[in-house]
DNA sequence: TTCAGCCGTATTGCATGCAATACGGCTGAA
DNA sequence: TTCAGCCGTATTGCATGCAATACGGCTGAA
């Protein structure tokens, strides 16, 4: 468990090459294990979807422009279900508002940290802010797998795409979100988080590379 | 990968006892291959959450109620988003009308088996429903992610609950589903996914054990 | 020059062995 | 009778070794 613990951010942090298959061997060297977690670990990425092991090597997954959209498309599926329940819970009570100031505070750090133009910490906070909301909403699997798509997409990012200028809309859509939440109005909460990832989806699709 | 194949079956097929631990040697013993391939397996079968390794001997891994819940839930959210896709596809003339007849067939088949009072075929095909409506809608992620949770369904339900006497209404709202996609109406394919599902929620909350 | 076919070797996939560990039950005190 | 603490053993977790395999490049024909 360890060994899949470090080898999955090994991989999510991109400290593995991903223009060239790599050995079991190369990755045991470099953790100081045998070859027999590391396969384990492998084994289990691979189910993950982050790497692909077919042949000889193992690779680092890159999606194709294909899969990244569907990620995309399935991300925004389960976060908008998120958003409205989350919605809902609020106006039933179930949730303090004291705890949505965290998702104040989330918001807050995501456009404080994209102003200042440190990308890797906006791009750390956003997504703080939506597993924020998946938490919130109360449900394990949800947010688990959204956890897992999260990776794919950080790893299948990585070199190449990065989200362009449209940094102002991002915070209001972050923050029409957190509004209707707030107002315990669900329908509002998922729509507002489908045009949100809707944005990103149209985004992606707009940078060809 | 084969024998991650075989053991899922095995557990997803019922065939290793769900009320004790089992080890690693019984089950190798079983495949006729050693430990090593048997403990990858696991691993990956531990990340599909279909088995719980912590300690001494591996466990299937019956849902507890809440975790079932959840399952239920993520899944209607997936699926009724795969409905509403699949709706705009048919709306944008993406798919040819006479695929829509697989679906028909399928629910035909599922309506039969209840009615003869084959729980086993019916629940297959019932699967098979809704497996379909996911692959149509085009998305691999959130197809792959179903049947995932699917399986998890089929190992936590299979010992205890079973679906009650809802069976007319099974079918009514396959059908409503059926007609608002081939309409190419989004918006009610979704809603009568949600309510699909919701029954069953309802079913699986006013049975207790 | 191109490329089909082969061949050597790095690498995988599995089996096996062993130290570390976790469990079930036993012992003895309260 | 109850239960804390220990102890023996089944079981895990990892390392290692080896046969099977897949790849990269070489050879020679077209």
């Amino acid at each position: 468990m360890t060994v899949y613990a470090a080898l999955r951010r090994l991989v999510v942090d991109g400290e593995i090459p991903t223009d060239r298959r790599v050995s079991e061997a190369e990755l045991s060297a470099r953790l100081q294990v045998s070859r027999t977690p590391v396969r384990e670990a492998l084994s289990r990425l691979e189910g993950d979807g982050l790497v692909d092991a077919q042949g000889r090597g193992v690779r680092v997954r890159v999606l194709p422009p294909a899969e990244l959209e569907a990620v995309l498309e399935a991300r925004a599926a389960l976060e908008s279900w998120a958003a409205g329940r989350l919605a809902e819970r609020v106006g039933d009570g179930e949730i303090a508002p004291a705890r949505l100031a965290e998702l104040d505070a989330l918001a807050d750090a995501s456009d404080a940290a994209t102003r200042a133009g440190d990308l890797s910490t906006a791009t750390h906070a956003n997504r703080e802010f939506h597993e924020a909301v998946a938490r919130l909403a109360g449900n394990p699997v949800v947010e688990q797998t959204l956890a897992t798509w999260w990776d794919r997409l950080v790893v299948a990012t990585r070199s190449g795409l990065r989200e362009p200028a449209r940094v102002e809309q991002v915070d209001a859509e972050h923050r029409a979100i957190l509004a209707a939440i707030r107002a315990g109005d669900a329908d509002a909460a998922r729509r507002a988080t489908v045009a949100h990832a809707q944005h990103t989806i149209d985004t992606v699709r707009g940078t060809p590379e």
